[in-house]
DNA sequence: GCCTGGCACTCAGCGCGCGCGAGTGCCAGC
DNA sequence: GCTGGCACTCGCGCGCGCTGAGTGCCAGGC
């Protein structure tokens, strides 16, 4: 095992070349951080953490610079969660606090963590698939049209157009309405299908073709709305990637308007608590010179949706974490309340 | 005026540079376009060019590359808009054939105006102002408690949550639901205010401040939502920018992620027909380098919302014009139908 | 009057060589 | 096991001259 101070030079290596983006010496870490032995012994460790594969020289005879590995260590060994200070706490509030709907919700989350990480922000949609059904609704729009308006507990709305085999009255139609509510209001997504599942057989034969148009569009809408959706922001963040910028951008950029690319990405991530991918672990080849720090977030207890930042792997893990956390938390705390 | 030769020249150096990226010089001209004079004659029409402000050169003995004024020119009176071919309309229809609702009909054709073009796509939803209200709902979801939806011909649809001063019969409620929607249906936007201005004398006075607050919720929904939104795609397409992409990319990404910007910019585009505004002629100061190509489109024979595409001004302005107007047509189509 | 070939001039880009200096590995000594 | 010393490496920046595409101008020709 690596010695006490051999993880002291690691993280001073980090933190020195997240700073300044240049490989870092024997002789300028020594003089910025006081480890209380010579440069030469700082190299006799720094040549065992190359061996152990934490760090590499980008050229012989240069500063060591870490490799994904050695953040590995630096994330889960050597950084705590740098907490948010008082002000950035009351401004994550007050940045928050005036959003009207679910969506203005998601679109200031997204602003703000790409603002505190300086980074690429991507925040998921509430999902519908641990949600509950707070009310479905059914109008009718034309004797044999409807519109199917589903609204789930966190303040998501998905409409169908369903056209009926053949006219519906509105007797039928309040009916099937007071029916279909009483089976499903407030129960989760993934119970909605047995339990609608006889409903054709308590109306008039003529009318059973209709419930079981409508029926179908709503367990449909139930699974399509399952493909999440987000919303990712800060992409001029990219630029600040270094001077290799040029060259990664494009594949991030192409990866980033993949949605099915993130959702994969925040897919795979752990569901408690934070997860962070870094460089090569991330399976998407054009993100292998990023890290993704994701977290869950939810109202209540339990996670409904992730959000996160996409960063060069040289990025402030502490402070990243930081403050991906308590934009978790606090929007958690906003879906809650409403 | 301008002879017509050295029209010809303009036409040739903006063709070529935008193909090469490089400035192109007299003796490349006359190899590849046939124009029936020497070099010599040339140098003495790119002079003039230059003189008029056309064209420029990088530095002394470059060739030379179009300015945004000779862009400008090349567009008014060079360059016809290229029409797509067969096998490109075809690819259009069946790519935006699929859609199901009007987010996905949005985010095919950004996707489709990224890929036709090359370039980053620009397309505003359908403009909530110009549309007409289909239905509005009610739904109770707690005594005191509604849900406001709010459909339009367009199928877009917008919800608020609504707390009465007072609870609010069942009853009351669909008393309200038949007259609202008998004022308001198939009502242009604008035109709601005054037709409902006198509702809230119909009802019980118990009940008149609930309609109130209903009443303002929707006007306020109608004005909210002028704020139009957008989405836009491609922008992995901005690292086709040409050399100098590194220093380009950020002012336009930090544009393209204000929407206010962007809807500015395609809101002071003229309202019929097809705008190009190049470089400088862009008012705002980090898409000077870009240009913007944008038409309105709309259902039936009236524009209800804008797209476009952002690209570097050395573009391909007939390709990217015919691929922008074939879309917009296409789309409005799709609306229409809907 | 306009076009043309010829000619001298300009200058960005490229390749080369060189010296600097930060950084390294190794070793003998404390 | 730490330290100072020392020889070595090599990327980077700088200056230099060459090259060649491109230009402007001019005198001569259709």
């Amino acid at each position: 095992m690596l010695s006490e101070r051999r993880l002291q030079v690691l993280r001073a290596i980090v933190h020195d070349y997240v700073g300044t983006e240049e490989p870092v010496g024997s002789k300028a870490l020594t003089e910025r951080h006081n480890l209380g032995v010579s440069p030469a012994t700082v190299r006799n460790d720094m040549a065992a953490l190359e061996d152990e594969g934490f760090i590499a020289q980008p050229h012989t005879s240069a500063g060591r610079i870490p490799t994904d590995k050695g953040y590995r260590l630096f994330v889960d060994k050597l950084a705590g969660v740098k907490p948010m200070t008082g002000p950035e706490r009351r401004a994550i509030h007050s940045f928050l606090d005036g959003a009207v709907d679910l969506d203005d919700v998601v679109a200031r989350t997204v602003r703000l963590l790409a603002q505190l990480t300086r980074q690429v922000a991507v925040v998921q949609y509430p999902s519908l698939t641990r949600s509950t059904v707070r009310h479905v609704e059914l109008l009718s729009l034309a004797p044999a049209r409807l519109m199917l308006v589903l609204i789930t507990d966190t303040g998501r709305v998905e409409q169908r157009l369903v056209d009926c085999p053949a006219p519906f009255g509105e007797s039928s139609l309040a009916d099937l309405r007071a029916r279909l509510n009483s089976r499903v209001a407030g129960r989760r997504f993934t119970d909605v299908p047995p339990l609608v599942e006889d409903l054709p057989e308590a109306f008039d034969v003529e009318d059973r073709g209709t419930v079981s148009t409508v029926l179908s569009t709503l367990l449909e809408t139930l699974v399509e709305e399952n493909e999440e959706r987000l919303m990712i922001g800060g992409t001029a963040n990219l630029t600040r990637f270094g001077h290799d910028f040029p060259l990664v951008i494009r594949p991030v950029l192409e990866a980033l308007e993949e949605q099915v690319v993130l959702l994969k990405l925040l897919g795979e991530a752990g569901d408690s608590g934070m997860t962070v991918r870094i460089g090569h672990e991330n399976a998407y080849e054009g993100l292998n010179s990023t890290s993704v720090v994701s977290v869950g977030y939810g109202s209540g207890g339990e996670a409904v949706a992730k959000l996160g930042v996409v960063g060069p792997t040289r990025m402030d893990y502490p402070g990243t974490m930081g403050a991906v956390r308590a934009v978790a938390r606090y929007v958690g705390q906003i879906l809650a309340e409403s």
